[in-house]
DNA sequence: CGATTTCATGTAATCGGTAACATTATCGCC
DNA sequence: GGCGATAATGTTACCGATTACATGAAATCG
């Protein structure tokens, strides 16, 4: 692999000169520009960034790690970043923690030492650690999608708690009183939110006594199905299900299947969060839809601007609206009939 | 940020004594140990890997780069392959190309800048030039998912020939004839291999003249639903649908919605790809799964034996097998009264 | 017990670039 | 024609780690 210099030596100068053409940081005349445009072309010729790295102190790149990457939630933030990365001249390299600390940490260790310019993190839990951590080696953050309290950092989410409460609201609105919600986990901030806008909700309407109804689990696939089954083996069972993102709303559907339960004839659903156009063949719970790919470019924004100095001093925090998509489910105890028509619609056109 | 050498001054020892306490690379005394694992720890110290990497020529880093991030298929192929990478200690970085030969070149050339170990690549394109480069650079890169002819390289895929040929065949055998393809790009491999399997099908069947039912997008939701939207604007219109991957089928199938036009009823309908059960509520059309998950597994694998010397010197294809899954468009031009009960129940599951 | 091996540690050079400063050539202008 | 300004290029040192080699001390041994 040919260095600088070996391009030096064959277009007849002296390192720096090279070193100048390529980052345009010097004057070079045209004649030698051309000759050493050509020995890098004819060597073809890369410079080391590592080599560069160590020298200039940072690199124009960013870290991006998220908590599942195969959740479409995660990769439309992720192509929202990149895009406002890439415009800005940073790359992004992503990293798949999948809800675990001690992944979170090795990819954070391997970002810090690979001296990235800044970090975007979706962190796997509440605690300060990951970012403490960050921090203190002068590496900028900002937290993504979850929140961590108690700690002075740069953030960019969506409304958790807001978003809850409208969609129990909704459910509370349709007559339900008896609404289970299906949670991911303890300790990671939009499970705990989304508890709070259930609560809240509950209480709005007199309802206190709910602890039943509230199961805790992780945001997946399997996770909604188990937590659906233990729902259904419930007497009385809710009459509507509360799914806190779409892995544990498409769980709970299979659960819902395998009894021969149909949404909303036999249970109504709603679902945090939804599949992009492009997956879901037919979207029929009404959710809570959040702008991903917009979170994912105002985070690469606000790092941006931070690696700039542009920024204010004080941390930011940026909290962008969710959007509540009313579907199939709001006819549940109401008008049954509309609600069956419109079923076998669905389903026709779905088979 | 502290360095090593300021490790070693608060140890009271040489930086290269540091060196030995952190890679095990020599003999340091109990005492000496304990002082700089202390000083380390005190220090909050993260060796630079730009240095260590600048010195010892490569780092336990492996990119993937995949033509898109948002599809579910290739996000399981990177969990795949980096669960293979973390337990040989290399950690993986990801790319998304976004089907573009001009981010790939742009990732392509970090990554090698970065003196990466190995690279995974789903090319953009069947050209050559992307792993020309990579090679030229002396960096290990296995192919994908995709094929580029004409080079030698290590591969992992499945056979998109024998899948497509599969679904095709299916069709035939229940009595279609006038069968659109609705495909990816010209000049992508698994696009012209599913063409192929398409032809080879329809010749055995003895329909040689389909050229007008023959569409060429992207693998895109837009692009399906572009498609659809030109095979139901034509006379005759053909008797079923197939798509080349999932986001093509969900695009086409929104299409058909648009048209009030039921699967398979009106339409029969097949896919290469599906979604995984955690995205896909109720999966229903007739599909070729092929094994994400194994294919990133294996191609880690791969990459990983040639990076300690262990694969063989020819360079090694492995071809994964495809599994035909039978789902309700089977019936559709037979036994049409057992499809609607399908349909209906389906669908009532469903919404 | 002197010589040789092994252990523990250090010194100097180096990886491939770039920052800071130095040098030389070119030019305009009073 | 001499002088400062600017352009074009080079020299040297250094970023933070590691490799190769060196040194001194302790241990082994005939």
């Amino acid at each position: 692999m040919p260095t600088i210099h070996d391009v030096a030596e064959r277009a007849g100068v002296s390192p720096i000169t090279v070193s100048r053409v390529i980052n345009s940081s010097g004057p070079v005349s045209e004649k030698t520009r051309a000759r050493v445009e050509a020995a890098i072309a004819e060597m073809n010729y890369v410079p080391n960034q590592l080599a560069q790295g160590l020298r200039s102190k940072r690199i124009k790149i960013l870290g991006l790690l998220v908590t599942d990457i195969t959740n479409p939630f995660f990769t439309t933030i992720a192509r929202g970043a990149e895009d406002v990365a890439s415009e800005a001249g940073y790359s992004v390299v992503f990293c798949n923690t999948d809800e675990s600390v001690e992944k979170e940490r090795k990819y954070l260790q391997l970002l810090v030492q690979q001296q990235v310019a800044g970090i975007l993190l979706v962190p796997a839990r509440s605690e300060p650690a990951a970012i403490d951590f960050v921090q203190s080696h002068n590496v900028q953050v900002v937290v993504l999608d979850r929140q961590v309290p108690g700690i002075e950092v740069d953030a960019v989410r969506c409304d958790s708690v807001g978003g809850a409460h409208q969609l129990v609201s909704h459910l509370l609105e349709l007559g339900h009183r008896r609404i289970a919600l299906l949670n991911g986990p303890h300790g990671v901030s939009t499970a705990d939110d989304r508890l709070a806008g259930y609560e809240h909700a509950m209480h709005e309407f007199g309802i206190h006594d709910y602890s039943d109804l509230v199961y805790s689990g992780s945001f997946s696939f399997v996770s909604g199905y188990q937590m659906a089954q233990q729902v259904l083996a419930t007497k009385p069972m809710p009459t509507a299900l509360f799914a806190a993102n779409n892995f544990i709303a498409n769980g709970a559907l299979n659960a819902l299947h395998e009894h021969n339960l149909s949404v909303p004839d036999d249970m109504a659903m709603v679902c945090f969060d939804e599949l992009p156009a492009s997956m879901a063949s037919f979207p029929v719970l009404t959710t809570i839809a959040q702008p991903a790919y917009a979170l994912g470019q105002e985070a690469a924004r606000l790092l941006i601007a931070r690696l700039s100095g542009e920024a204010p001093g004080q941390r930011q925090e940026i909290i962008l609206p969710t959007t509540l998509i009313v579907r199939a489910s709001r006819t549940s105890l109401l008008d049954r009939n509309d609600l069956c028509r419109l079923s076998e619609g669905a389903g026709m056109i779905q088979t």
